[in-house]
RNA sequence: GGGCUGGUAGAUCAGUGGUAGAUCGCAUCGUUCGCAACGAUGAGGCCGCGGGUUCAAUUCCCGCCCAGUCCA
């Protein structure tokens, strides 16, 4: 990045010069002139520990000073934006605070709410968990506090001058003594946007970031400039976007050990309490030991692997062994890693996200299983969701929208399932232990990958209960890279078959859109602008295309010469296709078309039905619930929502009967075009359920109490929709449950059916249909009696049987060979029955076919053996073990045969 | 959406191509003033559902359902 854009008026002016750092070359700005080095970490270590730089301020008063500073100063103060970044489908988490106005605001598609803006909004990164709790300064989550200016040609608001002028006077009005803050060059570059930038500095600690965006990847006559290899241009919107770190800001203005204690003093100190390690606390030596391993590690680049080389180095830089730091510090790091974790968590679950193994809610549950392994560590008894209501009231925040029971359950819920996916682990990992332990070998690596990628459990985890049954395991190295190694497969992308058209329909005009305008209508006429490969383009059209979980419209095409038909319709960019099959249509022909009606007004009903039970199931189920797909068909249709459980049947049906009284109120549906940011901040991004759509400004229907940004067909009132009945739930996967239902006729020809089934099955138990579940109980318990009853008087009949069965001696062994007139299952009783009191039987029954069971109970003659030979004469087949065997034949004339040949092997054995 | 693991008695799980098992729990009896413990006896199974292969399937194969888990 080029030197001259850092030569700012301002700088020069207020008797900043310019340096150069000695320890990592980059250049920087100051009053100073005989500071030594840029004043960032590693170049210099934190010097506002124990000696703050800033008055002190909570997090609440911070927050405060900086929003209201920059309103005095003309910006409009914005709310928050959510932590999940519901207008965004390229990210899950919001991860800044220019992340509220991307895409559309910077790319100047859309105007800004307010310019210039400033807001503190809650950013989670995860990519450095490991790091929170350890280095002292990492968060998952934290406050950006920021100020925005959007410039655009002839809306020139502000560029770097003012934004440095503003950061000075913003430090100063908290108290910061300017001669020691430092602005150091440092060329940004990140999401397709690039720009210079300065870092500010204060006591070694980077407590804001000035960004400049004014280049971007869209290509202009201007020269490029490179970055990172990658060619940026100049924009015509040029971006002020700045980075205040909230908790930094107090943490440089209490100037405690770690940003934790200075930033939520009241969790920690109720975990320190809950730890039993307070006590210690009071021991100087120990103080000593924390506050000086704050002051270094904030130096060091923490990355879990190399942490003990770190901590090796600061116990040699504050001159204490390794073991007494690690001592010492390892169970301050969970706990403030606890304490940050909580905060993150009340924010995710605050704002609605439900916990699953899928995007976001996946990041909540890693989040929320870290936090339990570490108070499990630490011997916390204490439930997390207490600590988390905590933070949510401590939060202070009124913007969250989820309810403190619910979030509460959905804690719970989670805890449960992570102790009983643990228990179930444990069993596991026991047996395999023992299973080893048998071999003498230690566990190997193979199977940590099965117990990891089957049942969830960490190899961690094995080592402890494997180490409990005293035995070892392979942990390798390269553990998790066996893991990606068991996943990475190409992904083969869907391509859409139409995109080879895309060509020969760029050069055509727009379709006019007319099923928008008049939902209503089934029936138009229009000239036909093209017509290739059986696709007729329109110059306008009521078809609908597919899209929005709406499937397309079909339909007939009238012709001068004849009828076509219209299988399906798409879009491509703003043309409509309609694909055909049958005759040949000419270009600039007319065409009379006509919509299939009821399968139109099926789909509409459907699909106003989606937006109603969505509503419903909000209303019922809690604020969390969003969407996660919706595909509308014209016999029935299905709504995914996200849900932490299980929907009940109760709550089923409370769904079903209000979605249904939204129907009978017959609210006219309102549909309009609104201007985006407008809408965002009417309506919420609650608005955003089918996805995000593009654009400056969206498709905003209103039934009922829903609203949406939608681009489907939808009925005028919501008593078009007439009933609508839920017909079966389905647990998608783990956080999204599936709602099938019918709506008008669909519905109604749903519920003939059932009632027919319900007829039909009365009919053949011949009772009323009340009476159905007491009758099938009534036959299922009298079957299950009367099945036992057989088995019983089949064991009697078979003891009969044997009394009366003919016994020869062959040696000193009783030998019976018969055929009875007895089912399969008796021949082997009575056979069992022979061989357990020594004897040997060869029986046999007829039925079309030969049964045969043979039993003995002589090791001297092998059952099977018996059974194959005889089998083998009746032109069958049969086996077993040497006790009992089974075995049939087609022969039913060679049977005689079959035994005398049997009874020579007997025989045989018993001689031989 | 894809991969993997599992589904057997009320619970936890063995097991097998040829008569379904263990432990705990439960019931009854015994021992005891009573309880725990102990001893004896017993009840309790569509071996997830549907197909296929086989003389024979709880067991092998295919499909589905359910649960869990990892990765997109």
């Amino acid at each position: 990045m080029m030197e001259e854009e850092y030569q700012l008026e301002y700088f020069t002016t207020h008797g900043l010069i310019r340096k150069s750092c000695p320890s990592c070359g980059a250049a920087y700005w100051t009053r100073d002139p005989d500071r030594a080095t840029c004043g960032d970490a590693p170049c210099e270590p934190y010097a506002f520990i124990g000696n703050p730089v800033f008055r002190p301020h909570s997090l609440k008063e911070m927050r405060e000073a900086f929003l209201s500073f920059f309103e005095r100063h003309g910006h409009t103060r914005l709310e928050r934006y959510p932590v999940v970044a519901r207008w965004r489908d390229d990210i899950y988490l919001t991860i800044a605070s220019i992340a509220d106005f991307q895409p559309y605001v910077t790319s100047g598609v859309v105007p800004p709410p307010a310019n210039p803006l400033t807001i503190s909004q809650p950013c989670i990164r995860l990519n450095d968990l490991d790091a929170v709790g350890r280095s002292g300064r990492h968060l998952t989550l934290f406050e950006m506090m920021a100020h925005h200016a959007f410039n655009s040609l002839g809306n020139e608001i502000y560029w770097k001058n003012e934004t440095v002028a503003l950061c000075d006077e913003f430090l100063a009005s908290i108290g910061a003594d300017l001669a020691r803050v430092s602005y150091k060059e440092h060329p940004w570059v990140g999401g397709g946007n690039a720009g210079p930038s300065v870092e500010v500095l204060i006591g070694g600690l980077e407590v804001a970031t000035l960004v400049f965006m004014n280049l971007g990847k869209v290509r202009s006559s201007d020269p490029p400039v490179l970055l990172d290899g990658e060619p940026y241009y100049p924009m015509t919107t040029r971006i002020v976007d700045t980075g205040y770190g909230l908790e930094r800001f107090v943490w440089a203005s209490q100037g405690s050990p770690t940003i934790y204690d200075a930033v939520f003093p009241e969790i920690v100190s109720t975990l320190v309490k809950k730890a039993g390690i307070d006590a210690s606390l009071s021991d100087r030596e120990f103080r000593n030991i924390l506050a000086l391993n704050a002051k270094y590690a904030g130096m060091m680049d923490i990355h879990g692997t190399n942490l003990l080389q770190m901590r090796e180095k600061v116990a040699g830089i504050i001159g204490v062994s390794f073991d007494d730091l690690q001592r010492v510090i390892t169970p301050f790091e969970k706990l403030y890693a606890i304490a940050d974790h909580t905060r993150c968590l009340a924010y995710m679950l605050g704002d609605c996200i439900v916990p699953s193994n899928v995007r976001e809610g996946y990041l909540a549950r890693l989040v929320l299983r870290r936090t339990l392994r570490m108070m499990n560590e630490l011997h916390l008894d204490g439930d997390l969701a207490e600590l988390i209501e905590m933070q949510l009231q401590l939060s202070g925040d009124a913007s969250f929208e989820q309810g403190l029971d619910i979030v509460r359950e959905i804690v719970d819920n989670e805890v449960e399932r992570y102790a009983l996916t643990l228990d179930r682990g444990g069993r596991i990992v026991q047996k395999l232990a023992t299973t080893y332990r048998q071999k003498n070998i230690p566990i190997p690596a193979q199977e940590l990958v099965t117990l990891y990628d089957s049942h969830g459990i960490p190899p961690e985890i094995v080592r402890d209960v494997a180490a409990r049954e005293g035995e070892s395991v392979e942990f390798p190295d390269d553990f998790y890279s066996m893991i990606a190694g068991l996943h990475s497969r190409s992904v083969t992308e869907a391509e859409n078959p139409h995109t080879r058209y895309a060509e020969r329909v760029a050069s055509l005009p727009p379709t006019q859109k007319l099923y928008y305008d008049q939902p209503d209508d089934m029936e138009f006429e229009a000239e036909v602008i093209d017509y290739f490969d059986g696709i007729v383009v329109l110059d306008r059209t009521l078809f609908y295309p597919e899209g929005g979980g709406q499937p397309a419209d079909t339909g007939l095409l009238i012709t001068g010469t004849g009828m076509v038909r219209v299988d399906h319709t798409i879009k491509l960019g703003d043309v409509i296709l309609h694909q055909t099959k049958g005759a040949v249509i000419n270009r600039g022909e007319r065409v009379k078309a006509k919509i299939d009606e009821e399968r139109r007004r099926s789909l509409m009903r459907h699909h106003t039905a989606t937006h109603i039970l969505l509503r419903a199931a909000k209303d019922v189920l809690g604020s969390h619930i969003h969407q996660a797909g919706a595909q509308k068909g014209s016999e029935s249709s299905r709504l995914d929502i996200r849900h932490y459980k299980h929907i009940t049947p109760d709550e089923v049906q409370r769904i079903e009967i209000l979605a249904n009284q939204m129907v009978m109120e017959d609210s006219l549906v309102s549909i309009k075009w609104e201007e985006r940011t407008r809408a965002e901040q009417k309506y919420g991004f609650e608005l955003y359920q089918g996805g995000v759509p593009p654009g400056k400004e969206i498709r905003v229907v209103r039934v009922n109490r829903d609203v949406e940004a939608c681009a489907g067909t939808h009925c005028r009132s919501t008593g078009e929709v007439g009933p609508i009945k839920i017909i079966r739930l389905e647990h998608v996967q783990d956080g999204i449950e599936r709602i099938e239902f019918a709506a008008g006729s669909a519905a109604i020809y749903y519920l003939q059916r059932m009632e027919g089934l319900l007829n039909d099955a009365a009919q053949v138990v011949s009772v009323q249909v009340e009476n159905l579940p007491a009758a099938v109980q009534r036959f299922f318990t009298e079957w299950k009696d009367q099945r036992k009853e057989i088995e019983r008087l089949q064991k009697k009949v078979a003891e009969l049987e044997i009394a009366r069965l003919n016994i020869e001696m062959i040696g000193d062994v009783r030998v019976t060979i018969q055929c009875l007139d007895a089912t399969p299952q008796q021949l082997v009783n009575i056979a069992n029955s022979i061989s357990g009191s020594g004897g040997i039987a060869l029986l046999a029954s007829k039925d079309g076919k030969v049964h045969v069971v043979v039993g003995s109970g002589n090791t001297a003659v092998n059952a099977a053996a018996i059974v194959r030979k005889v089998c083998e004469i009746l032109g069958g087949k049969g086996g077993g073990s040497p006790q009992l065997a089974q075995g049939t034949g087609q022969r039913v004339d060679l049977l005689g045969q079959a035994f005398e040949e049997g009874r020579a092997a007997i025989r045989a054995g018993l001689h031989g």
